[in-house]
DNA sequence: CATGAATGAGATTTCATTCAT
DNA sequence: AATGAATGAAATCTCATTCAT
């Protein structure tokens, strides 16, 4: 069956994709077995290793996704103009993490994919990378904040764009995991943590 | 026969953990082999096979410490009398976090753990209950917050605990993954972001 | 539909054996896979297929020229009148080897054939019933050498033809395999060895 | 089963040897499958590969005791006091040759090993280097014929003794493919040729 | 208590070959 | 005539686990 659309091509991968992100959610990476993907996808082993030269290829695919997938959004968002407060931020990149589970799941394997990152060299350097260029992004944001006279002028800026970056793994995991959060009591928790009377007295 | 000390089968438990932790630091749990764990801690096949019934309990025993390491001493600060300011709680448990990787590294399987809990039943209910525990006690905190009159009486304690829980996750992730934040910066951070200013206009 | 030259024909299987020859004596014959010729060829399996229908043809195709490759010569030097004498024989056939390695290199499949040859009953057949023939040449060779006078009457031609076509493959693997040995050189060798000096008293 | 003698590891060996051995002369190194050597040895796959890390290890074990197999015993006979007449010295290795095919049929697999030493980068080095060496053996016998005066004083003695090596591939070919020639046969062609008579005139 | 040889199912990947287009 | 996507059996090798010693 040769001489095939480039459009065939596609849907081919993205079928052996669709079936590998079903079973890496079900059984995760190393539980699956390339037996699984065959047989979940419908195809042939041949035909799945005609698309991805081993199954590491398609680990790193999806999970690649699984970081970088929110990427373009969260740069959306938070280059808005004017500069979104941060309950409205937060809350709705938090929704679209909700929105994005829906149609593509490929977001639940996000905490899959922290996990190799820890031990494979190659995969952590990628992760790093994106998780870098992300934190930035929420870093520039908070410099935003501060030129709106939103935060204090002498603001850490980078330290609270991690601060904030870090906000979202922990969303993710209660919201996938533990499954009983909801964007919103996110954002209302949020509301009322902020407030000077929650600190320590400033040390100077 | 036998006749052996309990301090001796104590110290052969430990030896094989310490042994397994290693290689599941270095390869992640699935890419290590119980060879791998028989040559690290110089024990045989029988002799790991003695302590513990199977791989599985081992990857158990470990990614449980690595989930519930901490709770104890979340409980200690939480608890602690009067209420902590919020930024001083937060710098306190990060900084437990930091000192607790030196000498046992356990909670560098943490990302491994959460993982595990994502597609493995059992195990993702027992994460399911150590993380409702721990963050029950943040929603405690936030509660004497209340009650200290820190944050506003009309506060939703539970989704402030859950947005405080929350930040921990970004904490570990940022500190082990990318490995570029301290306990120091993260409470910096927290600190500059606690001002209403920095919220949308109260709906109400 | 079709209407294809003879001659296209020829070219395309050509092209075929050229790309096995390559893939052949670079990686042997059971490690080249087919794919390696259809990439070593240009061509695609169908073409391939459409020529060759099997692997086991196209080894058997180009080891059967390794073996009879030089038959034709052979014959020719050695049946030249008036008899040459032994190490001009010997000389001038290691020389066409030679040259022939040059131009097609089928001729360094040869040991490679030999090796077929053991296991494989078919193909072992054809290479015992080439040999012989070969070994043949050789016999009939030495018979006029004794005509000429130049070997005893008593001459056991058989023996001494099946031990001057034993010096073939000595001086093939040492040419193609050690690659430190000349025709020449080889021919200067045995004329020194040429002498009843160097043999037992005889036994009679 | 643990705790087991040097011995029985040592007679593991060979019975993985002895049945690989077994399998490659009926079908090759490369027919052959690790099932086959498991069928054959009646042990399991775990425990091959216990002895043997690789099937190549398993290749290149009985390749290089049919490379060199011989050495030891080539070189008692040419170093012999006196030294040995050239028909004997041919005569009683090829008799060697035949009566070792016997008992260990690991000669056998010479045309095998020839075959994997042409492309076989590694293996071949070692095959060129066992072959040069057995080579220089008989490069000393003529020089010790020589010495003996049984050969010219200006004899090329390199020459002669790449030529008389070469013998040996070839009635191993013919002794093993062919299966028609004895040692006492080769000997007497040998002898037979042994005449200035065969030689063209001296060019000098 | 401890050893470590042995098991054998199962993992990933390759490969000769076919056939719809 | 030619393509090349697809097949699926089979190849090599690994691994958790057992049990005789």
């Amino acid at each position: 069956m040769p001489r095939v659309s480039e459009e065939h091509l596609e849907r081919r991968r993205a079928q052996i994709l669709d079936a590998a992100r079903a079973c890496f959610i079900r059984k995760g990476f190393h539980e699956t077995s390339m037996q699984d993907i065959f047989a979940e996808s419908g195809l042939s082993a041949g035909a799945v290793y005609r698309y991805f030269k081993s199954k590491t290829e398609i680990i790193e695919a999806l999970a690649s996704v699984a970081i970088g997938g929110l990427a373009g959004y969260v740069s959306e968002v938070l280059k808005e103009d004017p500069v979104p407060p941060l309950d409205d931020a937060v809350g709705r990149l938090t929704q679209l993490i909700v929105t994005m589970v829906g149609p593509d799941d490929t977001l639940r394997l996000a905490p899959q994919a922290w996990a190799l990152a820890m031990y494979d060299e190659q995969f952590g350097t990628y992760v790093r990378t994106r998780m870098t260029e992300v934190r930035q992004l929420w870093i520039m944001y908070v410099e935003r904040l501060r030129d709106a006279g939103m935060v204090p002028p002498d603001t850490d800026c980078t330290a609270a764009g991690k601060a904030l970056f870090g906000m979202m793994p922990g969303f993710v995991i209660q919201y996938l995991l533990v499954g009983d959060l909801t964007s919103e009591e996110f954002r209302r928790g949020l509301r009322s943590l902020a407030s000077p009377a929650t600190l320590a007295p400033d040390p100077a």
